[in-house]
DNA sequence: GAAAATTACTTTATGTCTAAATTATTAACG
DNA sequence: CGTTAATAATTTAGACATAAAGTAATTTTC
């Protein structure tokens, strides 16, 4: 994924760089997104470089296996796409790695014949495991000044948010 | 960027294939992680989308140009790549375009001739107003819903997180 | 003031992601 | 039936991103 934008910050007067220079009033919705991209943007980094330091992995990898790990009995491509939010190309090009290294396996659907079913292979699930429970551990360190209040409030107004995007998405 | 994981979600029970099985109760750090994601993603989908088709360019190209449009002397490129949070070399490339399409010009820097300053052309400034201006059109929109209240909320707690994260960035 | 360290930018190799075209299979309709 | 639509996966071309190494200029340090 890439970086973007920056965030402004009226409490934060000592990181000038940092400034997205909107300092008008009425772009909250511009202001809004742009602090949640750098947030975001921010954590995506820490899980990133933890993932490539510890696991020699990617994110994306990791995306994949997370989803996959829910079902034991695999998943269709198409579906996995959809769960992960890119292209079925891209699934394409991660399982073709993730096979390569024996963490996942195709078979084929027998429902189906134009469907793939991947699933994770017993050492797929087994590396998994170990780096989800790492990245759990990298998360609530990250997270751990944040107290537990804020934290359910700001998950709380995601969810609101996420509400509003769901309307826009299918329109 | 890359899109990843899903949001688990308690008050959407309609939409199971998005669930991110976090039915534990003290995940709390990662499904809020993946809440903030599911969020950014979709917003940042919707803008890339918005930018290829009315303006044929990328979010990256309109992110340079965003900071750059700030300062009408110009940025040295190390500088612009950390205000975009992205690494020297992908701002070398996204400079050899944009100066290409005549939106950029680089300039030596005096004061130290390992720098280089790059500054919106004329052409580039005006390119960029238009696109800035449906920018903060297609956020309003899609934010519209999203009651002025949620917003300054939301846009509060993520102060809080922001100031969070900034903690872990320099250990 | 010369050697060492740092800094700014570029280059290279690799990985991720998209959009669009292709192939193969299934479903739908007259 | 048989033609047409839609769907699932893959392939291709191109943009974007990183990390690591390389080049050139500046600072630091002794």
């Amino acid at each position: 994924m890439d970086k973007h934008h920056l965030d402004s910050s009226i409490d934060m007067p000592d990181t000038p760089g940092r400034e997205a220079g909107l300092s008008d009033s009425d772009h909250q919705a511009v202001r809004l997104w742009l602090r949640l991209l750098t947030c975001s943007t921010q954590i995506e980094q820490v899980i990133r470089s933890q993932l490539r330091t510890e696991f020699s992995t990617t994110l994306p990898r990791f995306d994949y296996l997370a989803q996959l790990s829910r079902f034991p009995k695999g998943l269709r491509m198409k579906t996995l796409s959809e769960y992960l939010m890119v292209t079925g190309g891209n699934v394409t090009g991660l399982t073709d790695q993730l096979v390569a290294e024996g963490w996942v396996e195709r078979v084929a659907d027998e429902e189906d014949r134009r469907a793939m079913i991947v699933r994770l292979t017993r050492m797929g699930r087994k590396q998994f495991k170990a780096m989800a429970t790492a990245h759990e551990q990298w998360l609530q360190q990250l997270l751990a000044p944040l107290d537990s209040g804020s934290a359910s409030d700001l998950y709380e107004q995601l969810g609101k948010l996420r509400q509003v995007l769901s309307l826009s998405e299918g329109a």
